[in-house]
Parts: C-alpha cells; sequence; structure tokens
DNA sequence: CACCAGGCAAGTA
DNA sequence: TACTTGCATGGT
C-alpha cells in the first residue's frame, strides 16, 4: 500500500478510536510556545507545574519574565528539569519576540511561514521540533510537527527507517497530506496520545497500539 | 534500582 | 562529517 494511503489511514484509525485532543494545552500563545521550550526532553507532568509557578504569580508574561533575574526565573521552572539551560533558551526566544515584534505575537502571525522558521531556528535553544510546535500551535500556521514518538511509531510500523531524520519525516507528511493547520495540529496531538500509552523507547512492538490493531485489519 | 519524558547544542576525533 | 555527552527534575 503507498505510503500516503497508511498515513491518512493511521489518522483515521486514531481519530476515530481516541475522538478530538484539543491541542495544544495552553491559553495563550505565549504560554504554548513558553510549553514548547520547557518540555524538550521532558515529561509533560513536570513543565505543568513549572508553568504553574509562573502562573499563581503573574509571572506568566514576556515582559516581566524578559527582565527578570536568571536565578529567579531558573528556580520557577526548576520543576521542568535541564532548568539552569531552560532559563537561556526562555530568554533568548524572549529576546527574538522583544527584536521581532515587541512581543506582539499578531505581528509574528503575519509573517512568511518559512522565513518565521528560519529565524526561529537561529535562536539557540530552539530546534526544528520546538520551532514547529510555535509555528503551529501558538501562530496555527501549517507546519508539522515531528517529535520521538512520531519516529518511533512509523519506524515501528516499517514506513520509515531506523534513522530517518527530521526533516526527511516531516517532508513525508507534508507531501502526503494537505497543507491544512487543523489536521497537521490534531495529526501530531494523536500520535503523542498513542506514543504516551502504547509506544514505550524499549518495547519493541506498540503493544494494542490502535497503528497495529489498524495492520491487523 | 533502571528507565523514561512532547530536544538541543557543544564537544570530540 | 559523524558520533558522543551534558543538561535535571519527577514519576513508574
Amino acid at each position: 500500500m503507498k505510503k500516503q494511503q497508511h498515513l491518512l489511514n493511521f489518522y483515521q484509525t486514531m481519530s476515530s478510536r481516541l475522538g478530538p485532543s484539543n491541542w495544544w494545552p495552553g491559553e495563550s500563545p505565549f504560554e504554548i510556545s513558553v510549553g514548547a521550550i520547557l518540555t524538550q526532553n521532558t515529561n509533560w507532568k513536570n513543565v505543568e507545574q513549572a508553568i504553574l509557578n509562573l502562573k499563581s504569580r503573574n509571572l506568566l508574561d514576556p515582559e516581566k519574565m524578559f527582565f527578570m533575574n536568571d536565578e529567579q526565573l531558573a528556580q520557577l521552572i526548576r520543576p521542568a528539569g535541564y532548568f539552569r539551560i531552560k532559563t537561556t533558551r526562555l530568554k533568548n526566544f524572549l529576546l527574538f519576540l522583544y527584536n521581532e515584534c515587541g512581543f506582539n505575537f499578531s505581528i509574528l502571525e503575519k509573517m512568511d511561514l518559512e522565513k518565521l522558521r528560519t529565524k526561529l531556528l537561529e535562536v539557540k535553544g530552539i530546534g526544528p521540533e520546538t520551532a514547529d510546535s510555535i509555528i503551529l500551535y501558538a501562530l496555527n500556521k501549517p507546519s508539522f510537527v515531528v517529535d520521538a514518538y512520531t519516529q518511533r511509531i512509523l519506524n515501528r510500523h516499517g514506513i520509515i527507517h531506523e534513522d530517518a531524520d527530521y526533516n526527511e519525516i516531516k517532508e513525508l507528511f507534508t507531501s502526503c497530506l494537505p497543507e491544512d493547520v487543523t489536521l497537521y495540529n490534531e495529526y501530531h496531538a494523536l500520535l503523542v496520545r498513542v506514543g504516551k500509552s502504547w509506544c514505550r523507547k524499549k518495547t519493541p512492538v506498540c503493544n494494542q497500539c490502535p497503528l497495529e490493531i489498524y495492520f491487523e485489519n
């Protein structure tokens, strides 16, 4: 079967079994962007606590965080792990925001997608997944997000080779799917939900994974 | 105890 | 260029 058909069937199977995801959890483009940086190689539960630490003090605000002392910010985001490096990464991103749009996300939304992505990738601490997460989930522009779960799930179903890199996997999705923000949003959300439940790192197969069930049919 | 979590950059050869 | 290591908390 063609890869495109597989990817479309994956989506149908996950969507019908799991229902809508309503992603990304977060109340504003800024909160979503902060979450995208904090969740790098980190359990989302830990990120929630870090964001709550900021929110409860009314400090989840780009200007306040920009001028916040590094040590204070580090202590607030500590539950998210890698807290020193992530403090620097957040500050780098905040400087980017100040320079590009004066902390006004609606200006970012008007930028050309590829130009924006290139500029985000120039920020130290923002790699391809974080950039795409910000573009897709905070700015609602169509840039497919690839993560470790995506790679693992596709690999175990023989859709991609073991060492396929980020751009190769991203290109597979963008070449097979219509360029649609809602579809990109929901597809990645579903893959993460499936991955969290069924597709651990050292488990050779995705036990009871909906996609396995799809393959049995 | 080992292993993992919605990565990324810097160091080494 | 290709591989390795550091970053760190909190849950199973």
